[in-house]
DNA sequence: GCAAAAGTGTTACGCGTACACCCATGG
DNA sequence: CCATGGGTGTACGCGTAACACTTTTGC
């Protein structure tokens, strides 16, 4: 079966830049092309767009395809649309990255049998196309938003202590923040409520339990 | 002749929202449709992306086709794919938003016999498609841009008043700012320069004329 | 009791904000 | 000389940034 234009039509596909933070690290995903071109080299998990699907729904299927999670934070980046940037024909990127909290990790990340890795985000192998350009651009936007937004609670599970929101800010921030006036800003966010429970881990002071008041927005603060 | 792939392919546009200010208002280029959907109604300036061009490049293209004017601030906007956005086929459209100094519009923008009008962003008309939402996005764009960057230099010709740069940012914020603040704070990002030259225009001590440093790149300040 | 991380207040400085009068020109 | 808009300085308050010690636990 064919499908014909009167004019020449370019290939849309979406492509997901999925972070999270583990080991002190920004880390991103990546799939291994089992196929040319770059056959073997890593690359952004993404796929053609449906014909009647909406651009954001594919981003969430194949978002889900690839880490087994629903329901993350999930915003559109930038579209990429070098005539030339895959040499099989004109495909234009929609790029979207996620979110994905530590403790919705799948101990095997991927349904099939693809060969999927995180990489911390500076030690990135070469990557396919221009998946370089793609990663870039999220790691400028993400290191934005954590000044002027609560998307660091995304990295998190429900329930946290602030030295952890702490440790996210700074790794997104890339600078080490003062605990005393980072505690104060938080707090005077009004965005966190006390669990009551505390975390106990090593032999130290234990630390209160956090949640976020509304966990599922990224509020825009300042 | 005819065009064939294997799978359906989606059609990609860019459509351009137009800003410019005049009358002390910011307007926006809207170009009315001849042809079925939405026939009569306004729409945004845009078109379908050639086989082989950039999506940029088409972007300036549509751009220069009913403005005649080129080399403009031109930023890409987001993505709307929607899949039911248009009743024909399914197009998928990446928006940008361009910005054109009132020295530089034509006594008649549009290079061919389309009906092309400039209208006040607070009496728009109804537009074809989704074009309200692109609008709506591009605004909020250049709202917050007008907090942190130097994107009201671009509304300006290469010389202008200090009066006049304040009448840009109050008209892109939305609010009335304080004359000697103002002045402070835009002399402090140490981005202008005086030409020596006044204008004069009625009777009332002239203003004296500034040229921005760096014209033609819109900084991030703060 | 000691090591290790959690928790907690105060001070100083700079920036943003509020505010009123003189200046230069054209008619 | 008068109307019109251009141009200028200061004081106050708030928010950001710097900074050190006590608390609680596990071993």
């Amino acid at each position: 079966m064919q499908y014909c234009y009167q004019y020449p039509h370019p290939a849309v596909t979406t492509d997901i830049v999925v972070f999270t933070i583990q080991n002190q690290q920004l880390d991103a995903l990546f799939v291994r092309r089992r196929n040319a071109p770059h056959q073997g080299q890593w690359a952004l998990p993404g796929g053609f767009v449906d014909i009647d699907e909406d651009i954001d729904t594919c981003a969430q299927r194949e978002l889900f395809e690839e880490t087994n999670v629903s329901n993350l934070y999930l915003e559109q980046l930038y579209t990429f649309g070098q005539h030339n940037r895959d040499p099989r024909e004109r495909v234009i990127t929609v790029a979207y990255y996620a979110l994905i909290p530590r403790d919705r990790l799948q101990p095997k990340a991927g349904s099939d049998a693809q060969e999927v890795n995180w990489f911390p985000i500076n030690q990135l192998p070469e990557l396919a196309f221009d998946h370089d350009l793609i990663i870039k651009k999220a790691l400028e936007r993400i290191a934005a938003k954590a000044h002027y937004s609560t998307i660091a609670f995304q990295f998190l599970p429900p329930e946290f202590t602030l030295p952890e929101l702490q440790e996210v800010y700074q790794i997104l921030r890339n600078e080490t923040l003062d605990k005393r006036n980072f505690r104060k800003w938080i707090q005077s966010l009004d965005c966190l409520e006390e669990t009551g429970d505390v975390r106990r881990n090593g032999s130290h002071r234990p630390a209160k339990l956090y949640r976020a008041k509304h966990p599922d927005v990224v509020e825009i603060i300042k």
